[in-house]
DNA sequence: AGGTAACCGAGACGGTACGTCACGTCTTTAC
DNA sequence: GTAAAGACGTGACGTACCGTCTCGGTTACCT
C-alpha cells in the first residue's frame, strides 16, 4: 500500500526530529532527578532504590528504565543537573596555574555535599563494567584529560619537566584527592585545598627531572 | 615444679582457657573464608551473597552471622587468610628504600588478582561506616602506619624534608596507586610499578622544600 | 475508595472500571490454590508453608502475602475452591429434617479428605486472632448461621421447644461432630452419620422441655 | 494420682538400685515446668518455643529434650504440674449426680486461665500422632473413661436408656465444651456451666430411647 | 478528523537475598 | 552420666527491590 508513506518515511528519515507517538515528559524527568538529589542527602547511592526514586518522583519504575540504563546513570545525571557544577575556570595565566585551580575546583566538588555521592558512583563503578563507563564518560574523562591537555602544553613551552609520562601525572595530582575523600573526607579541610595543589605540582617542576 | 610466680602463670594460663560451650568449629570458619575465596574469583563484593558463601562453604547461615558483622568482615578475613600477603619487607637501607618497598609491595598487592577484591571492599566501605572501620582497620591502617613510620624517621634524621605534613604525604603516596586501581587497574603495569615510587617519593627531597 | 466485593462483579463491570495498573493474575491465584490443596495431601496445615506453596505454584512468595494475610487464609480459600463443598442442600418439609440434613452434610464434609485440613485450620485457629476470624467467617459462622435460623424458625413454629438458648443448641448439635473429628477421626463412620442427627435432635423435642 | 513416697527415695539413694553418674536433677525439672507455666500466661503453645523455656528457667536445652519427647509433653506435664487440678470429686449419690460433678468439673477447668492452653494442646495434637497420644493419655481419656464408666453403671441399672452407644453419648456431653472453648470461649460463663449439664443429660434419659 | 505509536502512572509478576528465629543435634567442661 | 552452655546445619519466616510485564489513559504526528 501507498508508496507515498515510504517516499515520506525517507524524507522523515531525513529530517529526523520528526518522531511519532507522545515526546518525552520533561515533567517526569525533572521529578525523577529532583527526587534523586533529595534522597542523597538521606541516603548512599548504594542504599538509594530505583523504586524509591519512583515513588518519591511519582513516576512509574518503567519511566526510569526507559531513560536511563541503570542506577549510577540517574544518580551521575542528577549530580550533573545541580546548578553550580558547570562553572567555568577563570583564565589561567600558565598552565602551572591552570593546574592548580583545577585541583582547587575538584577538592571543593569532592569537599561539598556531594562529595561522598561522587565516592559512592566511584565504588558503585567498582563492580560494574557499565557503571564504570558511566562514570569516567561524565565525570572522570572530562575532569583528566582537562587536566592532561595543560599538562602537555605545559612540557611543550617547558613549563614543566616532560620526561614524566602525562597519564601518570595525572593520577599522581589526582589519587590523593580522591583517596582522602574515600579514606578520610573528614580531612578535605581548607588547609588541605591551600597547600595540597602546590605541593602536588612540585612533580612536574624542571628541577625534579631525572 | 619452678617457683611459686610461675605456677601462678601457668595456673593462669589454663583457667583462662575454659569456655564453657560447644567450642568454635574451627573447619567451618576456614570452610567460609575458602569459598569466599574462591566465590571471589567469578563475582564481585558486591554480588557475592552470605547465603551463596552459606550454602558454598556447606555451613548455615547462622554461622556466619555469628562470627562476623557483615559481608565486608567476611571478605577482609578471606582476603588475610591468603598465604603470602603477611610476607615480611626485606630490611632496608635507609628510609628512602623502605618506602619504596612499601609501595612496591602495596603495588604488588593491588594488581594481582585480589587487587579488584580490594578496590570493592574500598568501595563497600563508603557505603557503610562500619564496613569503612574494617577496611580501614584490617587493611588501610597498617599500611600507612608503616609508611608514616617511616616518612617520620627520615624527617628527624634528615633524609627528608620536614616541612610537609606525614599525614598527607602518606595520602600523596598511596592516594595515586589507590586511584589507577580504581580507575583504570589495567594501567598498572610493571612499568608503573617501577617508576611510580621513585617519582612520587620526590615529594620528600630536600630540595623540594619551601 | 474501593468497596469491590467479588460477588459484586457484574454491577462493577458497568461502572467502576477504574482499575489502575496490571490486573491480578488469576492463572497464579489458580495455581496457588492448586498448590496448596496438593500438598494438603501429603502434609498438614502446620507443616505447610508458604515458601513450598509458592514453590510447588510457581509463583513469588510476595503473591501470595500480597493477597493473603496468612497461610490461614490461603488454606481456607483453597478448601473453598475445591468443587462440591458448596452444593445446596435439598429443600426440607420441616425444620427437623433441614438441620438433619445440615448435620449430615457437616459429617460428610469432615469425614472426607479434607476432614484434617478443617481439624487443623480450626486448630491454627487456636493460636491466632487472626486466623480464628478467617476460620469463623468462611467456614464456621456460614454453618451455625444456617442452623441456628432453621432452629429459630423451628422453635416460632412450635416444631421445637423453645426453652433453650438457640446458640447453646448449636454448639450441642456442632460440637460434638468436630470433638469426634479431633479426638478420634476414625469413627465418624457411616454408622455416626446416620444415627447422631436424630439422637443429638432429641434435644430440641417439645418433650424434652422443663 | 501421685503416690510416690518419698522413703523410697531416700532408701535407693542409699542402697541398691544406685545409678551410675549424677542423677537427673529435680531441680531442674521444676524450673523447667514452672518456667513453662509462666511463658503460657504470655503466649500460646504454639509460639512457645523449647529455646524460650531453656533460657527462662536457665537449663540447657538438651535437658528438656532428655527428659520429653516433645513441647506438648512438657506443656502437659507443666499443666499437670499445676496444684489444684487434681481435686478429687466428691462423691455422688447416683450417676448422673456423678456425671453432672464431672461436666461440670470440665467446665470449670476450660473456663480457667488453663482453658486455651488446653485448646492449643488439643490443637497442637491434630498435627501430630504423637503430641495426640500424649494428649489422650494424659488429659482426654481418663475424663472421658470416667464419664463412660458413670454412663455405663447407669445404663445397666437403669437410670439411663441403654440403646446408645457409651462412647457416642461421651462425645454427646464432651463435646460442646471443647468446641464452646475453642469456637467462642467468651461464652463459657457461669450460666452455661450451669445449664448445660442438664439439658445435655437428657440426652441419657429413659424418655428418650426409641 | 482519525489512526497510530510511543509515552505515562500504576502496580502485579517471578525472583533473589536479606537478617532472624527456632529447630533438634553435637561437643565441650564441670560436677 | 547428667547438667549448662552454646555452636552447629537446616529451613522457614516476612520484607525489600530487582527488572519485566500488563493495564488504562495521554499526547503528539501523519495521513
Amino acid at each position: 500500500m501507498a508508496n507515498t508513506t515510504e517516499l515520506d518515511n525517507d524524507y522523515d528519515d531525513e529530517t529526523s526530529k520528526a518522531k511519532k507517538g507522545r515526546p518525552r515528559s520533561e515533567k517526569s524527568r525533572k521529578a525523577i532527578l529532583n527526587a534523586t538529589n533529595k534522597l542523597l542527602l538521606q541516603t548512599s547511592v548504594q542504599e538509594l532504590s530505583i523504586e524509591s526514586i519512583a515513588k518519591k518522583a511519582k513516576v512509574g519504575k518503567t519511566t526510569i528504565y526507559r531513560w536511563w540504563p541503570n542506577k549510577t546513570a540517574v544518580v551521575m545525571e542528577a549530580l550533573a543537573s545541580q546548578p553550580g557544577l558547570q562553572s567555568p575556570l577563570p583564565t589561567a595565566n600558565n598552565h602551572r596555574e591552570a593546574i592548580i585551580m583545577q585541583l582547587d575546583k575538584l577538592i571543593r566538588l569532592v569537599d561539598s555535599h556531594n562529595g561522598q555521592t561522587i565516592a559512592q558512583l566511584f565504588s558503585e563503578a567498582q563492580a560494574s563494567e557499565e557503571a564504570l563507563k558511566i562514570f569516567k564518560d561524565n565525570l572522570l574523562e572530562p575532569l583528566m584529560d582537562a587536566m592532561r591537555y595543560s599538562i602537555e602544553e605545559g612540557q611543550k613551552n617547558g613549563e614543566f619537566r616532560d620526561d614524566i609520562d602525562p597519564d601518570t601525572v595525572v593520577d599522581i595530582l589526582c589519587g590523593p584527592i580522591f583517596f582522602r575523600l574515600m579514606a578520610h573526607p573528614q580531612d578535605l579541610t581548607d588547609n588541605f585545598r591551600e597547600e595540597y595543589p602546590e605541593e602536588a605540582l612540585k612533580i612536574l617542576s624542571p628541577d625534579n627531572a631525572n
